[in-house]
DNA sequence: TTTT
DNA sequence: TTTT
């Protein structure tokens, strides 16, 4: 059934990977949508310091396999992304034994729309995403 | 900036509604999507009744003002549903001071592919969702 | 870069299916989409059967491989479907030599939200689409 | 009934803006999506120039009324934009008398990626799409 | 050309 | 926690 979530932000930084024993890599990122922040009366506004303010939205996004190492590869604080992906649930019992409740999206597929930022990766190539 | 969520799946009980101070109608449905699950070698396999074995994502999704008093009306457990809206992330500070995290659906609009299945729903209309 | 179709619809015909000269299984399907149509003043009305009269699109739907077998095998008029896939433009030059132009969509993926109405398919089991 | 697209490109050429008898703003931009091109093993592969081959499709986007006269004013080629509508087919007869059709994506919401770049545009404020 |  |  359909579960599709499908995202256009800027990374708010630097992805963090790992594999896992079975040799999987997972890379998560953070990714920023935002939207026109409304008052009351459901008009935009400006911030202090002149721009349109905004409600942001920090989406937890997780990317395994070649796509993991992709974005770890070539993604970076800062970059403009767009991405597909699915809503999935997650739950835990924390240190204190109560049940906890974590909501991520899982990529399928992820393209770059700007340059990354890092100094270390100034001439990377572009990245096909699958 | 693009932050679209699109979910088709059953809703998994009838919904809860209630209206703000400010006359917001707001309600709430579980929307239960699934996928069919898959072992290690990522096939396909049954449960022990017969069907293939699935996992199942259980979203919180809010409907606000007119949708939201149409969604109460006419949208019962059991029901097929498609619906798009936004993922919007909460947060809030629970009895023990802990800050406790949330993910919910804000839905912009909600189709309705099955008839109602309330016995006081029998000859509803369908419903135009905007 | 994102290009993406997400449809929700009624199968107009029976799929047409046929196989490449490299063996490739391509099936097209013909959806209905609809919307509820519109009067001047922006409000919705009643045809002359007294349903609520609507704006259909048909479209041309095409699946290839696997997904264009299943859908061959399991797909039949009438039946509620939703799907995924992108948007694909075509041309060619008709008998007259004139340039004409087409649009399809290249499913990914397919969902049966109904039961086959094909009297030979009764007991066709659900699929998996990918 | 769910009819979404879902678009990601550049603005191949300057918006065309009307205005119809009836006071409505009409304004067609041209988008381009692209995706790497594959040979026949699936694998992509450079242009002469070096850059990995691309497939593009060209969409015909259609925005009415306040979408339609902030896209006119503030869109120009080149410029990077998200969007998202939904898929309308058109016929009209053409001069000899023949049936022809059309595609066109009725956009709901678009968003801007990037500057404009239009040298008459350079302080254009961000616009909100809706 | 579907379905309610 | 991002960017303009």
């Amino acid at each position: 059934m359909t579960n599709i979530a499908i995202l256009v932000g800027r990374i708010a930084r630097d992805p963090e990977t790992r594999t896992t024993q079975g040799g999987t890599t997972v890379t998560t990122i953070s990714l920023v949508t935002d939207r026109p922040a409304r008052d009351k009366e459901g008009k935009t506004y400006k911030d202090e310091n002149g721009y349109t303010a905004k409600d942001s939205e920090f989406h937890r996004v997780t990317c395994f396999n070649g796509l993991g190492q992709n974005v770890a590869k070539y993604c970076s604080k800062g970059q403009l992304v767009s991405l597909e992906g699915r809503i999935h649930y997650t739950q835990w019992n924390d240190q204190d034994g109560n049940k906890r409740y974590g909501c991520e999206i899982l990529a399928d597929k992820v393209d770059f729309l700007s340059r990354p930022n890092r100094s270390d990766n100034q001439d990377a190539p572009p990245i096909d995403e699958d």
